[in-house]
DNA sequence: TACATCTGACATCAACTCATGTCAAAATTT
DNA sequence: AAATTTTGACATGAGTTGATGTCAGATGTA
């Protein structure tokens, strides 16, 4: 039996009784701690120099921290960038919601808030651009998965606000999921290029061409027809 | 001095004085030969396992070449990688400007034309779908660039095909670059969310959805303005 | 047949990867 | 102060990578 259990999860919560404290914070805290680390540590290397040079080296190089820490949080690299990719979606969604909240109940207004959330995270934090734009494809399978889920959810997103607001209605037309799959792609589409163009144009820019692909798919309909 | 002297490109007019023929076929002939091979190798290899686990050697196996004769054609495997991303993305425009040229001049039977070629060859080449919307994405600042490039192109095409033939205007909204991209990024994506769930979807159905946002932000501005 | 070239299987090389192990020194508790 | 846990720097090992080199034998030419 080895004498030092690995733990592939960084709530190991058995350790508390047997870890004793030091430099003020318990095992736990400390564990966390490094967690947070290596985390922040990632998405910092992965954003600035790309996943495929982001060796576990590099990333507790970064971090302050010895490799042997690393495979206390994470089974592997694959699973930190998950972790990252998780955790920068999540802070974004939260950001987007924050901001429809605080937005006026009118359409533009509304779609206009939640787009300069999306783009202005994006270009106040370079890395975490590069990471969700473009890091994320083509890594792996399941890393695949994980993208296709996040898009969902942030389509599933905007259909629900966009629909329970009675700000507009495309329910006639078929394929909904796809379409606001779509309407999300076009987004991304236009922040990767902006993002390739060293955000050149003035986000305003990027936010009104944006809101005026959604404003046309979920007005057209209505009038069209 | 080098007694072989190495070839970046393959187009080494100068040894076709030099060498000789061989297997019925001459120096330039069979050097041309091995460049398709690795070419069709490098798709295969890299659209089924990965660009990461697309290794010279791997490639070479499937070209059923020596990995010698790799960098008789390539600097190194990003080199492939550009060159099977160029090939593809032109085979791809070829598909869908034919596809236009048959097509009846009315607005969606000609965009549904464009769409049909280009859904179909992903769906009849899943390792080309899988380079194309996966693979190419976060190798390196050089394919990134590529991709910018690629993905310009597609929108000036239907750009200009739309606006030539009279089919919509949208001349009248600013951005008309970013908006393209858009509807190029939404295209994609609907590709990638079709990918990512195995096809499943009729290939109709992403097709109309597609159409969709292209009708409606092509004749919105028209309509609301 | 004698010779030159071309080919493909294989060897080599240093560099790098992930993952694990070792151990003395630092920090904390008793 | 003595004992013990935690830490961080480093070593290790098995494996793979890109890139280049070697060379006997196949395929051609004279």
């Amino acid at each position: 039996m080895p004498k030092s259990t690995p733990k592939a999860s960084h709530l190991a919560a058995k350790d508390s009784q047997t870890s004793r404290r030091y430099r003020g914070s318990s095992g736990d805290q400390r564990r966390n701690e490094r967690y947070e680390q290596l985390l922040s540590a990632g998405l910092s290397v992965i954003g600035s120099q790309g996943y495929a040079a982001a060796s576990v080296r590099s990333i507790c190089t970064a971090a302050g921290l010895t490799e042997r820490y690393f495979y206390e949080s994470f089974a592997n690299r694959e699973a930190l960038l998950a972790e990252v990719y998780k955790t920068q979606t999540r802070v974004l969604k939260n950001r987007m919601l924050a901001a429809f909240e605080g937005s006026e109940r009118n359409s533009a207004a509304f779609s206009r808030a939640g787009l300069n959330a999306f783009f202005d995270t994006l270009y106040q934090n370079p890395d975490i651009a590069r990471l969700l734009l473009f890091e994320i494809l083509g890594v792996s399978d399941t890393i695949d998965i994980l993208y296709y889920q996040a898009m969902e959810e942030f389509a599933v997103l905007i259909r629900t606000l966009t629909q329970s607001l009675g700000l507009a209605d495309i329910s006639n037309i078929p394929n909904q999921d796809m379409i606001y799959a779509g309407l999300v792609g076009a987004v991304l589409q236009i922040a990767r290029r902006w993002a390739l163009t060293n955000y050149r144009e003035p986000v305003d820019s990027v936010i009104e061409s944006s809101l005026f692909l959604f404003v046309a798919a979920t007005n057209y309909s209505a009038i069209a027809k």
